[in-house]
DNA sequence: TCGTAAATTAGAATTATTCTAATTTAGTAT
DNA sequence: ATACTAAATTAGAATAATTCTAATTTACGA
């Protein structure tokens, strides 16, 4: 798929979410879908931004990628370096992380496997599970 | 193994580390291993000083840690509500992480398996998989 | 075109953690 | 025992990522 496709396919999830389609929004879905999948700070897209002499507060920078995340726009992932990274790769995967570059790299689904889980604890439901293959240089 | 046993078996550790053996360490192995396998937060174990009557400062608590962690007398975990947790498990293994209460609990090795892993990208060398099974309420 | 709820913004606040630099201490050598 | 020195402790400042606040602006349905 090229990006102007995932462009416009992630303006069209924004107009089908509750989310107004703020000019600010759609500069920022362009931003993101770009490059194809792909992981960014906050940061990241605000120097995005910035390089392009748009002019979008990092507190809009953040409250978007919130919103996009619970609007299924995109997806966050936690990794061993404080920091929250936005990936445009909605579906269920996993994440190689590179200690020494902080660098995050998709593992699909179907390139790894889990053959046993243990029992739930009781009174708990299972939410999801994270596969986080660290990895140096 | 009782808790007792535990303590000694950890303050051994201390002595066999390069690190000198002062009464806030002690103080810190003490309340970290007196309940068998555990998480903490560097604020819960500054909490139980303060409770104890202790007198050990927070960043005493966090250098403490942190060289505890440097030389395997606990093992830090992240978790993804962007804190560090200690554990005093520190063979391999991974975790459930109830988002609701925020507590991690042990899954050992035995009762987790993965059995397909993705090629390791060129260049880079595998460091560690952790799996984290996320729960809700 | 208006009204209103939502969005944006700058900057302050917060949270977890690390750093700084002065003081104290542990453990070795005398 | 004592003195020495590197390591440890400490209070408080600094940092870094993120969230909050409250004032202003905007999107979009009526």
């Amino acid at each position: 798929m090229t990006s102007n496709e995932d462009i416009k396919k992630a303006l069209q999830s924004l107009k089908n979410s509750p989310l107004k389609t703020t000019k600010q929004r759609v500069d920022i879905i362009k931003i993101l879908f770009s490059e194809g999948n792909n992981h960014f700070t906050a940061e990241n897209v605000h120097n995005k931004i910035e390089k392009l002499g748009l002019n979008i507060s990092l507190a809009t920078v953040y409250n978007c990628l919130n919103q996009f995340t619970e609007n299924g726009i995109v997806k966050s992932v936690k990794t061993s370096c404080n920091k929250i990274y936005f990936d445009t790769n909605t579906t269920s995967h996993h994440h190689f992380f590179c200690k020494n570059s902080s660098t995050l790299i998709d593992i699909e689904s179907e390139n790894i496997k889990i053959s046993k889980l243990p029992k739930i604890p009781n009174g708990k439901k299972l939410d999801s599970v994270e596969i986080v293959v660290n990895l140096t240089e």
